[in-house]
DNA sequence: GATGAATGAGAATTCATTCAT
DNA sequence: TATGAATGAATTCTCATTCAT
């Protein structure tokens, strides 16, 4: 499928990520991408067998880019908590830009019935460890160099990225409660309870 | 519409939490729902207006089932961090019965547009608000008496329930790395970092 | 059918004429009547076979009621002229009443295929027949005495009911213009032609 | 909505004039009409928002060739009577060619309940009273050249229309009583009462 | 490559009718 | 007799996908 028009491929992509994001996979039209992206209908099946095949290909672009943007995190220079700082900071920046916290979020409704999801769910549970291994180097990195206490670094991972959604999401469906990424950040880094 | 047979009513409701929470709204059929509560199609719309009326139903009974557990644990004896474990441990014991992390995930789906979810949004961040201030007020004690720091008990509520989330969806999808509700639980209560 | 108790059966059929003349075949519901006659659903059917039966008894009954007033006037001193003003006006009256040229109206959408109207065709064709038969005796008597040109009486007759459907209808549906039953009846009388 | 294959939407109304009109809108099936126009259920919809809306259209052309018929007839030469002959000639043969005189008798459905009825409402009102100033026009003019008695033409020109109508439905329901297009006209014209 | 009109399978909803109580 | 909960056939409408141009 990777051949014909790359920029007109890309185009679609790209589109198709915002409306899938603010729409979900059933109310999103694939004449309403095809609008968005200005061609007919039947031009998205010239690049895509069928919506289903977009939609993946889309989540699979976008995890694509969040590991790009880890790997060059996790060369940088800095303590561990600053790159986790970072990499929280970024992430809900997206997350904003897109007003959804999309392929996080896909996770859950991952365990929907249907050949849609069932294709689904192996590719995201495969960039999402891509993802979580990246922070649990970076994590490890930390627990070595003393900053972080003795834990298990993939849980701690995979906690970390459900932490940047929280941020995200209880900033946008919950404002009055005043939820913001360095509030929890520093209930994520120094823990709820008051240290002896 | 609380009218009829109160059994059937609840009968109907019980079903569809099931097939709601595993196969989300869109996937799931009113004839699904029916065919489940050994009714005909025809009957569930003697008790709800549409099927969008009695997702939202479902969602508010599930929802009020959560604030009363929850209330309940409010009021028992024991220390703060007891009852939050027993709050972890006890809901995760029920989106594992579910399969699914349904009601919390909804939050999130809640960015959709369209009719049935423009309703539905206020109805879960108010039931998700009312939640929050139950744990908020467990946290308050909990600095008060001196076992937890001095945050934003809002805050740190609504983080504990995304704590909880996270630990179920660990579980499920990512059964490899090991993630189970006491190791994140002492993430959230410890934190990441070491103490000096 | 004609068993049980008669009132409730009256009852059904007087509500019934009151919300199909409204409502018309197709958007009455059978639980409308049943409700405007305090009756459970399930009761209609036991005095009327469906819902086209009932449909039926109605509009026969109320055709009884016109043919029965029209013998009445029949048989009344007075000028023919005098009798068929009294026809007029007092039709117009009860369609009024009833908001509806309802019977009159049927005639008309009596092509309507399907089992239903193939029932009602004859009965309201015979009806009409017979209402059109004591008008032409009437008009035939004017012809007689000299008050009436010598024409066609059936026809005249059944142009007369027309007449007076024009008068309901132009009152109510295009009230700006200023139709009512004694402008329309002086044109049906004198005709528009200028006499020489 | 006039856009796509203009013929596919003409070959749509045609059809489904002529099964509006023999079956009226509820006994009328969306794929009765699709299947008569040889297209698929699904295309209808992408020339018409819903049934009700392929049915307005429907009612709006038809009377448009009403009018633009009177208009035609308003300005040729020629006796004020045998212009109103022309008309009433003209109308009663399209009404057999449909075997309906469905945009008449629709005035008297309109006061159904039920958005489907308040829509159509105002546009038959407003079309039939083109149709009735024109022919108001017509007499006006009759009556000022002397051969027309002087009458409110609006209500002449409005009994004049039902009068039509009465040939039609008198010549189709009942014709052993030998209603005919001259027969009503004579009525119209001449009256029915003896001329001292 | 691109188009967009046409398709038709699939889903929600309605409501006349039945029947156990 | 009377009830009204339950039924399911029938109908409208949607939209992913195809294909002739």
């Amino acid at each position: 499928m990777r051949k014909k028009n790359q920029n007109t491929r890309e185009k679609i992509i790209e589109v198709a990520l915002k409306i899938f994001a603010k729409k979900g996979f059933f109310k999103t039209k694939v004449d309403d991408i095809a609008k968005a992206a200005d061609l007919a209908k039947g031009t998205l099946y010239l690049y895509f067998k069928d919506k289903e095949s977009l939609y993946v290909t889309t989540i699979e672009e976008h995890f694509k880019n969040a590991v790009n943007f880890l790997s060059e995190i996790e060369t940088k220079k800095g303590s561990t908590t600053e790159k986790m700082t970072d990499i929280a900071t970024n992430f809900v920046m997206h997350m904003k830009e897109l007003k959804s916290s999309y392929p996080m979020f896909t996770i859950e409704s991952m365990n929907l019935t249907g050949k849609i999801l069932r294709n689904i769910k192996p590719i995201i549970i495969s960039k999402l460890m891509q993802m979580t291994k990246i922070i649990s180097r970076i994590i490890a990195e930390g627990i070595e160099n003393g900053e972080f206490r003795d834990v298990n670094p993939d849980v701690a991972a995979f906690y970390f990225l459900n932490t940047i959604r929280t941020a995200f999401s209880g900033d946008v469906f919950m404002p009055d409660i005043g939820v913001d990424i360095n509030t929890i950040l520093k209930l994520f880094f120094d823990g709820l309870k008051k240290r002896r």
